[in-house]
DNA sequence: TTAATATCACGCAGAATGAGGGATATAGAA
DNA sequence: TTCTATATCCCTCATTCTGCGTGATATTAA
């Protein structure tokens, strides 16, 4: 069995030697390289084509995020991990979003570092519960939807893309009963146009 | 502090009863009722309106992701936490997209079920990092895409439900760039039309 | 040096859209 | 009981959009 290569961006200089010594020290990983910066990694990342990818998100320079898309651009095969020090926030969402296979805060100890690292190579995802939760909310739908269960079939069509006729179609109903459902969901949301009325309620989760 | 009143959906008795014990023994949850099937506890729903409600996936009569569906539905404010055998099948996975907030396996010990009541509680999600993965997969694009990066930008455009016109403003481009744009990710997807190209991107993740 | 990408152009027939004006029936709330 | 929300259906109008066909050019990456 083959270690895995690991690089870590990490501004901090006593985490990233840390970090790397206790991952050297185990017999699943070790560390290629460790930088200060996003920059410089991403440059190498076509060649270098870690495994896993350690990112801390409060970065300088280009933040933890951006750095996260662009090495999941340029070598889609390498898992990226969150390391920061805010368990619940935002970032750390945004981090998922952008990429990340997980996260580890950074005063985890040798062992949850290790086991986060290894819940990544089987295909796993560290993160808390809380974190979690934020995620599949999601794709919960919102229980407050201002609309009827019938304008909310007519908005999910309207967000696949479908046409008056395809929906009048699809629902078993005439296409100005569509037209009229429609008309109401754009009085309701506010807005004027099916562009409109799927984002807002992408934003709002009606759908 | 008020104890939180949990239902139990379980067609296993000895389930049933074990979970029931287990709970009552704890000083923040008390069960309020148990039930063999769906059908009688969402009968009941509107009036019960428990805090949480534990349903078993695998029930005779209405499955456990369509009980799940209709007690958010009946009930929003009752956290559903799904009980199942199988660890990490795609139906904890339908199960979450319905509304659960969490799951517990039904081998879980008596610590592990109390704590995963506490962090349905207190707003987390309990579930393992391989669900956690399949449920951030879900927003994670696909590397893999057959697409330019310039039509991403289009398709994106056209899943907002944006027009040929809309779309060639937004990216500063001719009408007849974003024209000849989505001609070429019909042909890539195989596609002829807006809502098609629509789906299949959703499907695909390439959005 | 091919292939892919990204940009732009014109014409056509038919469909779709948003805005306007209506109607009817049911069910539930005030 | 009257009002409101929901769900269904109908018509017209001017404008825009769509998909298809058939091109072109410049850059860049393999």
């Amino acid at each position: 069995m083959f270690k895995k290569k690991i690089i870590i961006i990490e501004d901090q200089e006593d985490l990233r030697y840390s970090f790397e010594l206790i991952i050297n020290g185990s017999d699943q990983f070790f560390v290629h390289q460790t930088y200060p910066d996003a920059e410089e990694a991403i440059k190498e990342i076509s060649k270098t084509k870690p495994d896993i990818a350690m990112v801390d998100l409060e970065l300088p320079g280009m933040n933890g995020i951006e750095a996260i898309r662009q090495i999941k651009e340029k070598s889609p095969k390498t898992e990226c991990v969150i390391v920061t020090v805010y368990e619940d926030s935002n970032l750390v969402f945004e981090g998922l979003k952008a990429g990340a296979g997980g996260y580890i805060i950074k005063n985890a100890n040798y062992l949850e570092i290790i086991r986060a690292l290894e819940e990544i190579s089987k295909g796993g995802a560290p993160m808390s519960s809380q974190i979690a939760r934020m995620v599949i909310q999601n794709f919960h739908v919102n229980p407050n939807s201002p609309l009827s269960p019938r304008e909310t079939d007519v908005l999910k069509l309207i967000a696949e893309g479908k046409s008056y006729t395809q929906i009048s179609e699809e629902l078993f109903i005439s296409k100005e009963t569509a037209r009229s459902h429609i008309k109401n969901i754009y009085v309701k949301l506010n807005v004027n146009s099916k562009s409109e009325a799927i984002s807002k309620a992408r934003k709002d989760h009606l759908i």
